[in-house]
Order: structure tokens, then sequence, then C-alpha cells
DNA sequence: TCTGGGGTCCTAGGACCC
DNA sequence: TCTGGGGTCCTAGGACCC
């Protein structure tokens, strides 16, 4: 099993085609404004020296790197250079899970090669020469280890961890460092004295059934533990919703403009369903009122709908429905489809 | 750290039905 | 009917990931 990630991939598609900035701090970012509210979504190496991170916000971003180049997010060019990456890796002519931008799971047996690092580096040097992006490869008996063997290859690198050397690579760590495990749930498990990754591995199910449910406690255990069973699959993505939403730059205090900016949403969300040509079943509004505290309402429509007026029919309703005295930082409408298929009769 | 935008999945309570 | 139990749908919220 091996798990492709690209290095920097945003800052990198950046620097591709703007080869002046080779070298330079690059920051990718909302509208590319480090004064304006939005975040990071990639830092170079170069930027991630002075501890700039994605997810940062843009204007602590410039002050901890004011010499940085602020980028746009510029989504169609990463699209385009993300479907060149899945190509090459499709031409292996192995299973291919895409997740997202720039990772990939490839479901090459262990050791049908013998020595799968030979398999990495022939993806590694393949991905390069067709999209000019370097990549670092993940080896693994499942794609659990591959994936969190991809971090420890960085940057442009190969590295594997197997079931033999799972505790010796990563028991140590915290368990935040599972793939699944974010703060929230490490922070309760650190609650139950469950610090590091063979502390989960060692714990007792019963246990972690009842105080983290039925479900997720074993999961998470059998994540301690290096456990993956889950087979790659290479169906193509279908979607089960879309969405749009929108931070404004001020806090909105007059209602009017939030509506207008639903309706504008709900244009955009009715297109995004008309390119795939998928029915909205349910519509959902997120409103996050000033500072930062946010709520959802949604409706399951009496009829699946196509029309983009309907969308903006159901959301303004649902809006009413929320406290128009505060102020508003956000606003989003969202659709969810009926899964694809022929239309019943 | 004055905290984006696009998604997915899980949980839990209440409604409703048999 | 002072009152069970299971199943399923709907809704709100939370957690996580890229």
């Amino acid at each position: 099993m091996l798990h492709v990630d690209l290095d920097q991939f945003i800052a990198a598609v950046e620097v591709l085609r703007r080869p002046e900035l080779a070298g330079l701090p690059v920051v990718v970012g909302g509208r590319g404004d480090p004064t304006e509210r939005g975040v990071v979504s990639t830092a170079s190496y170069e930027a991630r020296a002075f501890g700039l991170r994605s997810g940062m916000p843009l204007r602590t971003a410039a002050r901890k790197c004011p010499e940085a180049v602020f980028l746009a997010v510029d989504k169609a060019a990463y699209d385009a250079a993300s479907a060149r990456v899945m190509d090459v890796l499709r031409s292996f002519d192995v299973p291919v899970e895409v997740l997202g931008w720039d990772e990939a799971f490839l479901a090459v047996p262990a050791d049908e090669h013998g020595d799968p690092a030979i398999p990495a580096e022939r993806i590694r040097a393949a991905v390069l020469a067709g999209t000019g992006l370097h990549c670092s490869v993940g080896i693994g008996d499942n794609k659990l280890q591959a994936k969190i063997a991809t971090d420890f290859g960085k940057p442009r690198g190969v590295y594997r961890i197997s079931s033999a050397t799972w505790f010796e690579e990563i028991g140590g760590r915290p368990t935040e460092a599972l793939w699944g495990i974010g703060r929230k749930t490490a922070q309760r498990l650190a609650e139950l004295g469950l610090h590091t990754v063979a502390d989960l591995a060692g714990a007792d199910t019963r246990m972690l059934a009842d105080r983290l449910g039925p479900t997720m406690g074993p999961w998470y255990r059998r994540l301690g533990r290096g456990v993956d069973s889950s087979p790659v699959d290479a169906t193509p993505y279908v979607a089960r919703g879309h969405g749009r939403e929108t931070t404004f730059q001020q806090d909105l205090a007059d209602w009017d403009l939030v509506a207008d900016a639903v309706r504008d949403l709900a244009a955009q969300v009715g297109r995004d369903l008309a390119a795939e040509g998928r029915a909205a079943v349910r519509v959902g509004l997120k409103v996050r009122y000033a500072p930062f505290e946010t709520r959802s309402r949604s409706r399951t429509l009496p009829v699946p709908t196509t029309e983009a007026d309907d969308l903006a029919a159901a959301a303004l309703d649902l809006l009413a429905g929320l406290d128009r005295s505060r102020s508003v930082r956000l606003v989003g409408v969202r659709a969810e489809m009926a899964p694809p298929g022929p239309p019943a009769t």
C-alpha cells in the first residue's frame, strides 16, 4: 500500500508558473491580501521556517513574516494541476483512491515487487517528470500506516511503516498524530490518562466504548494499534452535497444585506448542482454571529428540486427563524443531493 | 491564532409509527 | 390506557480532514 502526498502542493503550483518566486516565503490564502479576513491555505517551506502554518490567520502570518509573498487562492489552477497528478498516478495501472487535491492511495501490493521502495521511487520520479511537482510517498501494510509514513518522508522522500515497526515508529507520539484524532479527541483521551499512541493501543476496549461511544471508542483503539482494514476505493467520487459560504470583511448588522448574500450563495449552489445534473433533497443554512458563534438550520424539501429559486426560498425561510438583532460574520448555504442514478418512475 | 471554505461522518434527542 | 419497545426519519451540533 502506498500513499502519495504532494509537497506544499498549492504553493508549489504557484511557484511552477512564477519561477521567480522559487526560494521565497510564499503564502497562498484568501484573496491574497494579508490585511483581510482569511487564513493561510498553504505556506511554502521557506515561509514555514518563520512559523507560518496552514489555517493561520493571514494577518498573523503577515505579522510573523512581513516579507512573505501573499497570493490569492486560484482553485481552477489547483484543479488542473491535481488532474495532471492523478493522471500520472493512474498510469501505474493499480487502483487509485483520490483524497482531495493532492493525496492518493495506490493499492500496490507490499511484496509483489520485493522492495516496495522501488515502485515508490518510480512514482515520485514520474510525478516530477509529468507535472514538475515534488511529492513524498509513504509505504504501509494498510492505508493508515502508509498515510502516517508519508509525513516521515517529507519532503521529497519515501518512508515505510509496517505492523512490525509501528510501535517503535510512533508508539511514543501523541495520539493526535493519528489520522482521525484531532485536538478535541486527544484532549478527551488525555483526560482518561491516554497520552501516546501506545497508551491508546493498550487501553481497555469496553472502557473506550463507554467513554467515547460504541463505534468511535473501539475504532480509536484500532487506530492506536495501527490496524486498518479499509480497502482502496477507486470508484469515482460522487459528492453528497454542495455548499457555499462567505465570511464578510466586516460583520453585517443589516439583515437585508445578509438576505442578499443568501440569495447569491443559493444561486451559486444552484449552478453547482446544475453542473452535475443533480437535484437537492435538503437545504441547510449556516449563520455565524459575531464574534464567532455558529448556528445551523436545515430542512428536507417536500419534493426534490433543481431550481435555484427553490433553494433560495428555502434558505431565506430558514434565515427568518434566526435572531435578527445580532451582527453576522458568516453566512452559508448548502444542499444535499439524492444519490445519482436513473430517475425514479 | 480574532479564527476560510469545501467537504464527510457520528451522535443524540424527539417525532412518529407499529 | 399513566404507558412498552423497536425502527426510522428529521434536525442540530460537533469533530475531523484537506
